[in-house]
DNA sequence: GTATGTGAAGAGGTTCACAGCA
DNA sequence: TGCTGTGAACCTCTTCACATAC
């Protein structure tokens, strides 16, 4: 089945995996099968094996998979290898939270720079990085930064990502709740807080609720996605 | 067509319209047929239709819909009508961001308390909240308060999250990167930023990527999600 | 004429069942 | 025997085309 597509659901799902697989390398197993990687990540085995299925044979039938090539075989497909430079615009509580959160490393995202608007902000230092004008963003065209990260007001997102692609970025993650348009060569990904809140109550009928919603709605497969 | 099930994407969507409907109505339109609507928030107008259709007939052929009409409904599906009352947990750069974040109002949420565990924060004021300790987490109960997000560190958020539970919340937006088990009545989304991070590389193959990503699959729709 | 709502066709993804290999 | 990889069946969602309503 090589050579396949690879399904958007499955992209999806691979750096679960990936988690999953760390979690379980770190606890010095070096082999695992579906079934028991399915449990640990709360997915269904055959899922597993098909989406891992769509990159080439990595299991060994009897036996399952072993951890470390898995991971290599993942950050492969999903490019992380040789990791990406990461430039952040908008340091306020959201950015800080951005900058001080240690989980990017071990997908080996390196957050190279940092810029925001206030110069009561601006040169002064923040995790070991140095806040810079945002006015100077085209400044980054000679970094190798690839990425970057949106967290500043919905008024100013819309320039910011004109920003990015014009400084070279290829893939932009946005949290300011508007919708930005890019070139279709530039890949981006809004997480619009308050969007995913709002769709919560629709899983939890209340007392309030009149409305028609079956309570067994809530327990529909989705993949695992939430 | 009417008393069908809606689809989860559809659910999914909707938050998207909301937002698009009330920016149009604030704009002091009134009325707006599927295709501007579609437009102005990037997705297909057909797409709209049937989305729509499947809580009643809203529209008026030849005519559109009435944009007032049009968010009430939405927001009857989505079990926003009433309004929910939502507590935080970790006060945090991210809780602080969520706090101070004032895009919640919106869609009817309104945060009621902030628990924290570090004692040079209880007690505090933060954004109108004085933050309480969270081993108080349970005296929540007295108060009407169905939702709850978790901005806490990893090792801490199931934890947070059985404190919440028997607190009552019924539904939680989780921003620990981390697997947290919750009873089926009560429905969890989690948002792991370094995983959404980790997907953008896999759309922007690069010099670096030497895999057999296709350029072309960044194309792909995907119902307008990211 | 214009725009909706929907059956039907088409994609895409999930689940199953089992052949094949260790 | 145990576990993988995968064709096939199944299901869900998307897209289309058009009858229907204003």
């Amino acid at each position: 089945m090589r050579y396949r597509k690879i399904p958007d659901e499955t992209v999806r799902r691979l750096p679960v995996y990936l988690r999953g697989i760390r979690l379980l390398s770190a606890q010095g197993q070096d082999s695992i099968c579906s079934k028991a990687l399915a449990d640990f990540i709360g997915v269904n085995a055959w899922q597993i094996r098909k989406d891992l299925s769509y990159f080439g044979e990595l299991g060994k039938p009897g036996v399952g998979y072993a951890v470390s090539k898995l991971e290599r075989q993942i950050r492969k497909v999903l490019n992380l290898e040789g990791g990406h430079n990461v430039v952040l615009v908008g340091v306020g509580n959201l950015g800080s939270a951005v900058l001080a959160f240690g989980g990017f490393a071990q997908y080996g995202f390196n957050i190279v720079a940092a810029f925001d608007s206030d110069p009561r902000k601006i040169g002064k230092k923040k995790c070991h990085l140095i806040i810079e004008d945002v006015t100077k963003l085209s400044r980054l065209k000679t970094k190798d930064v690839d990425l970057g990260i949106i967290a500043v007001p919905g008024e100013a997102a819309q320039e910011i990502a004109d920003g990015l692609v014009s400084a070279g970025v290829r893939g932009i993650l946005n949290f300011a709740p508007v919708r930005i348009n890019v070139p279709k060569k530039v890949k981006i990904i809004t997480i619009d807080i308050a969007m995913v809140l709002a769709r919560l109550p629709y899983y939890i009928p209340s007392a309030k609720n009149n409305s028609s919603n079956d309570v067994g709605i809530a327990a529909t497969a989705n993949g695992g996605r939430d």
